[in-house]
DNA sequence: TAATAACCTCGCAA
DNA sequence: ATTGCGAGGTTAT
C-alpha cells in the first residue's frame, strides 16, 4: 500500500504552479491527467504530483514518498526564494508581465544525463517530437516502473544508449542527432565527462567540457547547466529568447550568442537563468497557447 | 571572424 | 487525405 506524502507548501516556499513548471519546456517527461495530477519518472521512481489544499501531494512507485520528499524539494528547486526573485526583477515591465502570468513557474534541478540527452535531441526540433523520442528511448532501454495503473520507464542510461549505437538510435527517430547522442552517452558512460560532478563547478569550466561533445553547442550546454547543473546564471538564448531580446529589449538582431549572454549577465547577473525562462515561456505562450500533453 | 548550407524526421497547418 | 513547411541548433565549408 503506497502512502502519499503531503508537503505543506507554506513550510517549504512560496508559490508552486505544477503546470507552468512541468510544461514550460525545461523537461520532457511530465504528463497531466484529467484530475490535474502530474506523473513523471524521477530516478528509479514513477512519481505523481498534485496540489491539494495548499500542499504538494507526492505519490511514488518505489521509494516511500516521505523519503523521496526531500529529493523532490530539490528537484523542484522549492528552496529558491521566488518572491524575492520577483521583487528583484519585477521592475522590468516584461518580466513583471511574465511573473503575473506564471507566478508559480520554477526552474528545476533535473538529472544531468537525462537533461543533456533531452536537449541534444532538441536541436531543430519541437517539444512534442522531443517528448515522443525521449519517451520512446525510455520505453526501449529503461526499466518499467508502475504506480497504480500507470506504467512508465526509467530514462535510458548512458551505458544503454552508448551500446545501442547510432544506427539503432536513427531507427528510433533521433535523425541526425543520433551520433551526437551516442557520443555523449559514451563520454558519460566511460566517465570521460564526469557529468554528476559538475554541479557547482565554474560556469566556464562546465561550458568547455559540455561543448567538447559533438552536437552540443553553447545553447544546449546552457540548457543542461540551467536545468540540471545549478548554473542559474546560464542564459540559453534560443530563437524565442533572441526574438524577445530584439523585439522587447531593442538588441540588434544579429547579436552574437556570447554578446547576448554578456548583456543578460550585466542586466540580471546570477538571476539571468530565471529571467530567461520566464521570458521564453511568456513569449512562446503568447504566440501559441499551451497544449497539455496526455 | 562572419555568413550559409546541410542535416533526419516529425508535427502541424493548409 | 496528402503535401509542404519549418522546427527550442550545430557543424562544416
Amino acid at each position: 500500500m503506497k502512502t502519499p506524502f503531503v508537503l505543506p507548501i507554506s513550510q517549504v516556499a512560496q508559490p508552486l504552479d505544477l503546470a507552468s513548471t512541468l510544461a514550460c519546456g525545461q523537461c520532457f517527461r511530465w504528463r497531466v491527467d484529467d484530475c490535474g495530477s502530474w506523473n513523471g519518472v524521477v530516478g528509479r521512481d514513477l512519481v505523481r504530483l498534485s496540489m491539494r489544499n495548499q500542499g504538494l501531494i507526492i505519490e511514488t512507485s518505489t521509494t516511500p514518498a516521505a523519503e523521496l520528499a526531500e529529493f523532490i524539494v530539490a528537484y523542484l528547486r522549492l528552496d529558491d526564494d521566488l518572491p524575492s526573485l520577483h521583487a528583484r526583477l519585477g521592475s522590468d515591465p516584461h518580466l513583471r508581465q511574465a511573473f503575473d502570468n506564471y507566478p508559480g513557474l520554477r526552474l528545476m534541478r533535473q538529472e544531468p544525463w537525462e537533461t543533456l540527452a533531452g536537449f541534444i535531441l532538441s536541436s531543430t526540433s519541437n517539444i512534442p517530437r522531443i517528448s515522443k523520442t525521449v519517451e520512446l528511448l525510455s520505453d526501449t532501454f529503461g526499466d518499467e516502473v508502475q504506480l497504480d495503473d500507470i506504467k512508465r520507464h526509467t530514462f535510458a542510461s548512458a551505458e544503454a544508449l552508448a551500446e545501442a549505437g547510432e544506427l539503432r538510435l536513427r531507427e528510433l527517430g533521433c535523425g541526425f542527432r543520433a551520433p551526437y547522442l551516442t557520443g555523449a552517452a559514451e563520454a558519460v558512460a566511460t566517465g570521460r565527462l564526469p557529468l554528476n560532478h559538475l554541479r557547482g563547478a565554474p560556469y566556464n569550466d562546465v561550458l568547455r567540457q559540455l561543448t567538447e561533445l559533438k552536437g552540443v553547442g553553447e545553447k544546449i550546454a546552457d540548457c543542461a547547466m540551467l536545468f540540471s547543473l545549478d548554473r542559474l546564471e546560464a542564459f540559453p538564448a534560443d530563437r524565442w529568447v533572441r526574438k524577445v531580446l530584439t523585439d522587447l529589449y531593442s538588441l540588434p538582431a544579429n547579436i552574437s550568442y556570447e554578446d547576448s549572454r554578456e548583456w543578460a549577465w550585466g542586466k540580471w547577473g546570477a538571476d539571468a537563468g530565471y529571467a530567461n525562462q520566464y521570458l521564453f515561456w511568456n513569449a512562446r505562450q503568447s504566440t501559441r497557447p499551451m497544449r497539455i500533453s496526455q
